[in-house]
RNA sequence: GUCCCGUUCGUCUAGUGGCCCAGGACACCGCCCUUUCACGGCGGUAACAGGGGUUCGAGUCCCCUACGGGACGCCA
């Protein structure tokens, strides 16, 4: 049997984290076993629902590389479908019509509120004659599930989960405006998609109960399921904007890698032995619903970012280049010129090497395309002391006479520590602060042949004594 | 309130009855490397929620308690 995955998310302006999760799980999972990976946008909510949210989810899908193998299903497109085996489930006898009103229903529950019982529908209309339907009322349709036994569901993640038939009411599966419900619609279109396992977020367990009662109803077969735990934010409550970035935007704005994120996600809740960095390839070879923890997880920023830092150091130096020249060009403080481009595409190397986000190495990188007067750092300035300058005006001349590459510049310098009787360090720091503005950069050799001779002169010149 | 699920270092986890006085990773602390900052190397602090069983032996199996989470809509 071919594995058939699909990710079900509704367009509501945003892919959670949560939700990425779960589409990049399922999509691991049908790359291991050699299946189809699907997406069904569930946008049956007409008010909730807009094309601009469906393409919200579609380009962080894209953007994680765990695009559908399929162009994604529309639920509402199927609404004819839906309502015709909630039809067929009526005239069967599985299912029946309900005249209950809303405020009716209301009341049912806040009775059993205040009784302490749980709020379940109570049947009233499950064995009543049909002559006895109230005229001018338009009937919703509930299943009519089992009343004795139990209801049970074989996760794959979760084990054998089972719940007595007396805990589950007879769910109505299409309204009294005639539109379908979200678990009727969910089990009609998971069949007719031939879905073999349906792998969501745990907050559906309970759902699949009924859902299981419709699939049993029409004697279809069912797909295996799998409930993955849900991710917290680090206090231990739902994970919500007030904890951090939750949007799958928010994290590229933020220098997220999506290799970096999907390393991250793959092992929220999933773990296989020591291994803590996985690439693509060895997800979609190591991934399996048995590695699948069963408890929650916190989101932990700071895992996520040194995760990120790995995968910058990995990335390639052009990607990076371009990443930086984008998050630059907005900025007015800076020339962002064909040489600036130069110097940045040629500092990368090393730039890489200390980031832990594209944000964070575009704004170490931004010192290449400063103009003069260089805007200095306290810190920076504090080493920029009158006796420094002095030696920078010597230091200047020095390397003036070199070809400027790194390994003849580390040799000048070298030199000229020697012959003064300084440290390297006493050196390099007053150099770096009056080239870079900061105390800190990339070797100062490599940060000299980057700015190259002229403006590197340039900006010693202007705080030489 | 009812039902369901869960609980190993601060966090993510390894652990499927003896290999565990519990291993790895992030974070944190110290040392080393070093022209700064990173990277890297070495070392350190730090956990089986509590209580009962079962067993020669329990983090691993069973029960209870506590705590946490999820679900209880003519929302999805």
């Amino acid at each position: 049997m071919t594995v058939r995955a699909r990710f079900a998310p509704s367009p509501t302006g945003l892919l959670h984290i949560g939700s990425a999760r779960t589409a990049l799980f399922n999509y691991l999972f049908a790359r291991h076993h050699g299946g189809e990976f699907l997406l069904r946008i569930e946008d049956t909510d007409r008010e909730r629902s807009t094309e601009a949210a469906t393409t919200v989810i579609l380009e962080g899908l894209d953007w994680l590389g765990i695009s559908p193998d399929q162009p994604p299903i529309f639920q509402s497109t199927r609404l004819a479908r839906h309502t015709d085996i909630a039809r067929q489930m009526l005239a069967s006898g599985d299912a029946y019509n309900c005249y209950c009103t809303a405020e009716e229903l209301r009341q049912m529950r806040e009775q059993a509120a205040a009784e302490g019982r749980s709020p379940r529908y109570d049947g009233r209309w499950r064995d009543r004659d049909p002559a006895d339907a109230p005229s001018g009322v338009a009937p919703s349709i509930r299943l009519k599930a089992p009343r004795d036994g139990e209801t049970v569901v074989e996760d794959l993640v979760q084990g054998t989960v089972r719940v007595s038939n007396t805990e589950l009411d007879d769910m109505i599966i299409l309204r009294s405006d005639g539109t379908p419900t979200y678990n009727h619609s969910v089990v009609v279109d998971d069949h007719d998609m031939a879905i073999t396992h349906v792998i969501r977020g745990d907050d559906h367990l309970t759902n699949t109960f009924r859902q299981v009662q419709i699939y049993q109803a029409m004697n279809w077969d069912l797909p295996r399921f799998a409930h993955i735990p849900l991710i917290h934010g680090a206090d231990g409550a739902k994970l919500s904007k007030r904890h951090g970035a939750v949007s799958m935007l928010e994290f590229r704005e933020q220098g997220y890698l999506p290799e970096a994120l999907c390393n991250y996600l793959l092992r929220l809740g999933w773990g296989h032995g020591d291994l803590e960095v996985l690439d693509r390839d060895a997800a979609i070879r190591l991934f399996d619903l048995d590695g699948v923890g069963r408890a929650p997880s916190r989101m932990d920023y700071a895992r996520l970012t040194n995760l990120n830092g790995i995968y910058i150091r990995q990335a390639d130096d052009d990607r990076l280049t371009r990443e930086v020249l984008e998050r630059l060009a907005h900025r007015t403080d800076l020339a962002l010129g064909a040489k600036a481009a130069e110097r940045i595409k040629a500092l990368i190397p090393a730039l890489k090497e200390r980031a832990k986000t594209l944000v964070e190495l575009a704004d170490t990188a931004a010192f290449l395309a400063r103009q003069l007067p260089l805007p200095i750092e306290p810190k920076a300035a504090a080493l920029l002391t009158p006796e420094a300058r002095l030696m920078l005006r010597d230091v200047a001349g020095a390397l003036a006479a070199t070809d400027f590459t790194a390994p003849a510049i580390d040799a000048a310098l070298r030199a000229f520590a020697e012959t003064n009787g300084r440290k390297l360090g006493q050196v390099a720091q007053p150099l770096r602060a009056a080239l870079t503005g900061s105390t800190a950069s990339p070797g100062i050799d490599l940060t000299l042949a980057a700015l190259g001779k002229e403006e590197a002169l340039a900006r010693l010149a202007a705080v030489a004594a």
